[in-house]
DNA sequence: GTCTATACCAGGATAGAC
DNA sequence: GTCTATCCTGGTATAGAC
């Protein structure tokens, strides 16, 4: 079992810190119970990721990368349908009784180190992007009300969002979706 | 110096401990680093606290008394008006770049243990069932959408309040205000 | 690329003197 | 009630064999 097989173990290293992250935090879990998860031993995954904190940017990373491909495949005529449907990805998250990760990461900011705290930046700056596009499109359709600041209404959805997964927990993962359509409902006209 | 001086040495560290966890969370500090705070050594810290979770449990629970007592004391004549005296709450924790007590705890919900979450959950339901009062008069008085559902709206006030707070330390505790005020009126008629 | 073995350190917690 | 000294556990990380 100390063969070159064809296994992805880096991969498999990467899909399973991220669940970890999600549902315990960062400081919540060691090289030891994730190597336990891909069955593998801690030297072997500082192997592939000498510190810990190097293995959290590059989950951070891809993370930020998937989460944009899954913006990107929003399609729907209105808005509010690609509103609505952005809303859903945080459900589904917060149904597998998972953390946003880098809502996660943002409430280890202090500990967190650089690497981490640039992904985490980033991914937000896509997401308010995407955000701000789509509030612009809304209100110039006259969607959604016409003094809505896209930037301000961007950050607001963030927060919601972010708060209500982490909030979620309380209730077993519930209540993101309510929180969501009454969110997209108000910003509609 | 090892005298029954009449200092309030545990009052001292709950406050200290407060403020660390709402920094750097319950898993960022440890006795030694309270210990420094208050000039006290680690030792004097577990006589008063056995475990580390029942200083987070008695931390959450003065904190949920301590809020209470702040919304409690706010009066105002329209509740459009005590709702944006309720997010000035949160606006001013978010400015001292420190993240609400009871949201650092969810983050670290799974490690937490039963004492700080029990409290955590008593914090949300009082915070919630004021909020819903809040919602349920502003929604009599016309002040609010007629068929904004209190429950929901009060859900999704907590929700924004703690995800606002929680993004802001990626732009240095700026930013709840904007989305609070943003939030107050669109659920304003 | 993975392992065993191990160094190293930090944190939680306790014993017992003062 | 606070201290010093200490135990124990667990986590990060490295060395070196295979």
């Amino acid at each position: 079992m100390a063969k070159p097989t064809g296994r992805p173990v880096k991969e498999e290293l990467l899909t399973a810190a991220t669940e970890l992250i999600q549902s315990v935090g960062v400081a919540g879990f060691s090289y030891g119970d994730l190597g336990e998860q891909v069955g593998v031993r801690s030297p072997s995954i500082h192997h592939h990721f000498r510190h810990k904190e190097d293995l959290v940017a590059e989950v951070a990373r891809r993370y930020r990368q998937d989460f944009r491909a899954a913006v990107d495949g929003i399609a729907a005529p209105t808005a509010t349908e690609r509103l609505h449907a952005y809303t859903a990805l945080f459900v589904a998250t917060a149904e597998q009784d998972r953390m946003c990760l880098c809502g996660a990461v943002i409430a280890e900011w202090v500990t967190a180190g650089e690497g981490p705290r640039r992904e985490v930046e980033g991914f937000f700056d896509d997401q308010r992007s995407w955000l701000v596009a789509q509030l612009a499109t809304g209100v110039a359709d006259g969607e959604f009300h016409a003094d809505l600041n896209p930037q301000v209404g961007a950050q607001m959805i963030l927060a919601t969002l972010e708060g209500a997964i982490l909030m979620s927990r309380l209730g077993g993962g519930r209540g993101v979706d309510d929180t969501s359509h009454l969110l997209v409902s108000l910003l509609a006209n």
